[in-house]
DNA sequence: GCCGTTTTCGGCCCGACTGTTTTCAGTCG
């Protein structure tokens, strides 16, 4: 599959572009990208059965980029690519990064003082060497100052765990000035989140501004008009603020959510109808047809509703015209939690505490899976003390009612591809979960033998967090998941959606790759506390983003289901 | 560089806010 390799290039070369000052190209390159990345069927057996003809036929893609994608296949790089690299800096992009620097002053930084590097930027704004140039002033430099600090501090984007308890606390107190939502990313639910982005139906928006510009934990105001105002808050989270009016809080909310790609498609979609589409509503000519609610927007323009979640422009739009939209998994569909940990390993509670826990989110069946013998760190439980946890389970079981606590392990996948337990140990578990947690930098071949070889064995029924990857800590490892997810179809085995926030894993994406090729899901939180088992929403969140629907989750399945897939007595 | 049931040339989403600016470009979402 090189599809994702050619939409990376293709969309570096739109960030050349642009910082070069090159009109419209840019976004001519983003849209094939977009397209490519959409593309179900590998661009190469499209060139390989139909020849470049059939590439033009991708969105976005026209007669240059067709031939460049043809010299990709044929060659494996692009020359236009390599010329444009080694005529531009790399990371000139990085002075993007800074609040209020776009490509057009980023290439007269670069241009006149040669400045490269957030580094360098912060030498010449201190020793005033900025506000000479043209589109500067002094002003310009106190904000590259305070911009650099900011992304210092604030470390880019930040874990939808941690923002999101944030936003809606706002969202709560905004609440008495009439209709709120949270909009942006942190409604589409993405793993990270940049800023928070909340939306105020009112008519009398400058008590809202005021309001939100003085809340306590205010740190700075960045932009304070008459409808839309942006704060720095004291965690060195940025918030945004729109205020519109009743009538218009759909078609704002729509535009306030995003993607901007998908916007931008509904956009060109009401054009093509001979309407236009912005914050306020849609219109033909001075006549308003929607903009009350979302639903009302995508109906006049002919589409489903689209869940938030979905919006990335990654064929939502085409699948609502069709009224093929997936119906999304909820966090209702879910009726138990198959990986917790306990005290038993490195967790926090005991297996009654997780179990009544779970019992009072309405869950029937919770599984424990802590840790196998290797994982001496985490108190990784030896044979002996395994067989020992199955007996307290197994009278746990008696002892209360309304939840059915199953046994398993989270068991490590060796180097080899052999498990941390015997068959003889794995075969008297309900549940067993594989997993890698050592030996992150094989190579990718090597790596995905190990985990294949580990499906392979028949006590082994899900495998966790596919790629390994902590999410702005740790890199994945490298491994060929559709070899995994074929392997696992083939053998009628799972693969976990991690719900931990920082792992997320499968993420949003590889989910919809897997239930492409037909392979069953799980989610689980990973849980080794029993507020971690709430992570479940999270994990529901990026199974919607993958597409999931309740079939595609088995544990959606009732007790009775679940245990008959298992084979549990 | 792409695209066309108004177009094969001349467009390319749209509006708010800031400050580079005294009428509009740059940036952002």
């Amino acid at each position: 599959m090189i599809n994702q390799k050619l939409a990376e290039l293709f969309y570096k070369i739109a960030d050349i572009l642009e910082m070069r000052g090159v009109e419209w190209k840019p976004r001519a390159y983003r849209r094939a990208a977009k397209g490519i990345e959409t593309l179900v069927e590998d661009v190469s057996d499209i060139y390989k059965k139909q020849g470049v003809r059939a590439l033009k036929e991708i969105p976005g893609v026209g007669e240059r980029i067709a031939e460049k994608i043809e010299e990709f296949i044929k060659t494996g790089r692009i020359k236009e690519f390599e010329r444009l690299s080694e005529t531009t800096p790399k990371h000139l992009n990085e002075l993007m990064d800074v609040p209020g620097l776009g490509a057009r002053r980023a290439r007269i930084l670069y241009q006149k003082l040669g400045i490269r590097t957030i580094a360098q930027l912060k030498k010449a704004a201190e020793q005033h060497k900025i506000c000479k140039l043209p589109t500067f002033k002094e002003k310009s430099e106190e904000n590259i100052i305070e911009g650099i600090k900011f992304i210092k501090s604030s470390g880019g984007r930040k874990l939808l765990s941690i923002v999101l308890p944030v936003a809606l606390k706002i969202e709560a107190r905004l609440k008495k000035f009439g209709q709120v939502s949270i909009a942006g990313s942190l409604r589409r639910r993405k793993e990270t989140i940049k800023d928070i982005d909340i939306l105020v139906a009112s008519e009398e928006p400058k008590y809202v501004i005021n309001f939100f510009t003085k809340m306590p934990e205010v740190k700075r105001v960045l932009a304070r008009g008459p409808t839309k105002s942006t704060v720095i808050l004291d965690n060195n989270i940025q918030a945004d603020v729109r205020v519109v009016g009743k009538t218009s809080f759909g078609s704002a909310l729509l535009y306030f959510t995003g993607s901007k790609e998908h916007n931008i498609a509904l956009r060109e979609l009401a054009i093509k109808k001979g309407y236009k589409l912005n914050e306020y509503g849609l219109f033909k000519g001075a006549k308003k047809l929607a903009g009350k609610t979302e639903e009302d927007v995508y109906k006049k323009l002919g589409l489903k509703y689209i869940e938030p979640e979905l919006r990335e422009s990654l064929g939502e739009i085409e699948a609502a015209r069709r009224n093929k939209l997936p119906r999304l998994v909820s966090i209702q569909d879910i009726r138990g939690d198959i990986h917790v940990h306990t005290k038993w390993s490195d967790g926090d509670n005991s297996i009654e505490e997780m179990a009544l826990t779970a019992k009072k989110l309405g869950y029937e069946y919770i599984c424990i899976t802590d840790h196998s013998k290797t994982r001496a760190i985490a108190h990784g439980l030896k044979e002996g003390r395994l067989l020992k946890q199955i007996q307290e389970i197994k009278k746990l079981n008696k002892k209360i009612k309304g939840i059915r606590v199953l046994t398993g392990s989270e068991v490590d996948i060796l180097a080899d591809g052999s498990l941390d337990y015997g068959d003889d140990i794995l075969k008297k578990l309900d549940v067993v979960i594989a997993a890698v947690h050592s030996g992150f930098k094989m190579p990718k071949e090597k790596m995905t033998a190990r985990i294949v070889k580990a499906l392979e064995n028949e006590h082994v029924d899900i495998l966790d967090h596919p790629t390994g990857r902590i999410i702005n800590t740790r890199p994945p490892y490298q491994v060929d998941l559709d070899k995994i997810f074929k392997r696992a179809k083939e053998l009628g085995k799972f693969i976990e959606i991690n719900a931990f926030p920082d792992r997320l894993d499968l993420k949003d994406v590889d989910i919809k790759r897997a239930i492409r090729v037909g392979v069953k899901l799980t989610i689980g939180t990973d849980a080794h506390d029993v507020n971690h088992l709430r992570y479940m929403a999270f994990g529901v969140a990026t199974a919607r983003r993958g597409w999931a629907e309740k079939k595609d989750i088995l544990n959606c399945l009732s007790t009775k289901e679940f245990l008959k897939v298992f084979k549990i007595k």
